[in-house]
DNA sequence: CATTCACAGTACCGTACGGTACGGTTCGCC
DNA sequence: GGCGAACCGTACCGTACGGTACTGTGAATG
């Protein structure tokens, strides 16, 4: 697959993968408190120094963290198929449970808990990868089957970042924040068909065409 | 005022909300890494001992910090004007304003953040801290406006809190979690005025009667 | 077999922080 | 004036963490 990765994401050996995921294991039952590098090493089996020459610094093991995680989400599918009111209706509520069950996965809430937390100090920069390859990345296949709307006359809009940010806040609203503070996200789960659906529906009666509700 | 204050949140001595206050602006400036009770000490010119005193401990502190706050920002208007069409869309950009311009707060994202940061640990109490005296508090003026719409003919829902939850997610969006991730928040504060407009506009159209709209 | 390389394991160092103890000072009260 | 409470400033302690250095080991390479 390959497809030319992105040069500021150096790919890193089976090994060091390895690595990457027992961190993030740990941080996911830890919390950022637990991710230290010797918690790290004992972990995965390797040494301190393997870390630091590996990823330069805790602020690297961050950023190469947040780059593996975000390297296995990598989510695309192209719908190349004709679009009618029921199969868009059909993507979109597919598209909001995929994005409530990824807000809400263990793996998203701790690094969004840990590039957060980092926010403040100056840099850091952690902020801005998991909004680039997090968010931009989901949002690439959104705009592209909103687009696919709109070509199919389904959907009226002017500008498809203004329609994504209203449809993102009918799907999500404050839960992601919610969950973020700590409010038991596994009893919400089973809600999330009911409230994509919701959203949907409210989305496409702001921006569907009259054709979509014939 | 003082209103029967909650029985869990102990009131502070003046000196010692002198210390809540330059606590917070140490957070606010320096990010959570700096807030140390040698620093708060320090910047309170007060002694570690009596922090110690007061506060029982570092969470103790955080936990008054938040309180403080809040009791701060009790915001409540009572607005027993009778609604038309028009007013009640004033009080919802209105509210839509101050809703993005309390987020947007330097120690609102200042709070969240320390809050989040600690969500991970046990107990910790402080995301519900926040999320009990913040959103709710807030949710309770949206709450009044939208049942004085409906009573008014204007506003058509069944649950309130689910009209609220539509309306919090049209005005926010992801907008507070790209703040709290570091996001610029300076750049597009010119712009609440516009996204209130924009998200009452679009929630008038989804929960609004035929009668609001004339 | 000798050499080299990559790595685990561990000991170590400097520092920073949470929390405690203590001497000195101010202020109210008898 | 004498006394005690509150409190500041600071020194101190234990611990934990980020980062470095060193030793041992197994596997590849010549």
């Amino acid at each position: 697959m390959q497809l030319a990765a992105h040069p500021h994401q150096p790919d890193y050996s089976p090994r060091q993968n390895d690595v990457l995921d027992s961190a993030l294991r740990l941080l996911v039952d830890g919390g950022e408190k637990a991710l230290t590098t010797a918690g790290v090493a004992r972990a995965a089996n390797c040494s301190k120094e393997s870390l630091y020459k590996w990823f330069g610094d805790r602020d690297g093991l961050l950023s190469a963290m947040i780059g593996f995680q975000a390297s296995k989400v990598r989510t695309f599918d192209d719908t190349a198929e004709t679009l009618t009111a029921e199969t868009l209706q059909e993507h979109l509520v597919l598209f909001a449970r995929d994005l409530l069950e990824v807000l809400a996965g263990d793996v998203s809430l701790a690094l969004n808990r840990l590039a957060i937390g980092q926010a403040s100090r100056d840099g850091s920069k952690l902020g801005s990868m998991l909004q680039e390859r997090g968010r931009r990345q989901i949002g690439k296949r959104a705009g592209a089957l909103l687009e696919a709307g709109r070509d199919a006359g389904l959907l009226v809009f002017g500008d498809r970042d203004d329609a994504y940010d209203t449809l993102y806040g009918l799907i999500v609203s404050d839960l992601h924040l919610r969950m973020l503070l700590g409010e038991d996200s596994g009893r919400m789960v089973k809600d999330f068909g009911r409230r994509a659906e919701k959203a949907v529906s409210a989305f496409l009666r702001l921006y569907g065409s009259e054709k979509s509700s014939a």
